[in-house]
DNA sequence: TTGAACTATCGTAACATTACGATATATAGA
DNA sequence: TCTATATATCGTAATGTTACGATAGTTCAA
């Protein structure tokens, strides 16, 4: 196993978006956090240090895309992770862009 | 192991660029066919059905990152993948986005 | 009902990315 | 040298993304 296989085009464009979704810091750093449990939007906004109306936007973006989840409880609304995949992405980035740091070292121009 | 930890700024600003250039249908496209071996710039223009110009501005973006390496030999340029980290990308999107597909189904609007 | 706290949306300006034609550079062969 | 092939770059229009102020919706409690 472990066979190199080309990948279908629709397969490399929905991967792309959803690379896409993920290839923001801040959308990193909240899933990040919400892999240690469920918080509020002003506690994640508190938690990247967003104002409150860009934490909801990146919030909706990472749910539009069924990445996440959110359950309202009165007044505050918590958000989970809902793809079963982020938790490797992210570990994925953990090995690859902390322990082995490369990348962005280069500048095209 | 596994522990879930939260990754420092840095790393997670590093780890957005290094997806924002993989975040393209066409350049996971090339990435995916390099796994396979190294080609020739026009190859993979034909492989990607791109036009020589837009062929060389993606490759050039991947090699800026430190992702991929060129050589010359005569008028061919042969790229190759250089950043030992790609194919457990392309692993990780196989994993999550082909055989497990989702995300992308909804619309934000 | 009124106000405050929390979240969400909208309009838009600033910025970044992509596509594409035109042009330039490099190499090999006639 | 001249020409063709193969890459690379440039200028710019089209498109997409992000940030931000303003505004709106929702819920609770006084």
């Amino acid at each position: 196993m472990d066979k190199i296989t080309l990948l279908p085009d629709e397969a490399l464009e929905k991967a792309a978006e959803c690379l896409k979704v993920m290839a923001h810091p801040v959308r990193l750093k909240m899933v990040n956090l919400l892999m240690t449990g469920d918080f509020a939007v002003h506690e994640i906004a508190a938690h990247c240090r967003l104002s409150a109306n860009q934490t909801c936007e990146h919030l909706r973006l990472l749910k539009g895309h069924g990445l996440l989840d959110s359950v309202r409880k009165g007044r505050t609304v918590y958000y989970k992770i809902l793809s079963p995949q982020l938790p490797g992405l992210i570990g994925c980035i953990q090995k690859n862009c902390v322990i082995n740091p490369q990348s962005s070292t280069h500048n095209p121009e």
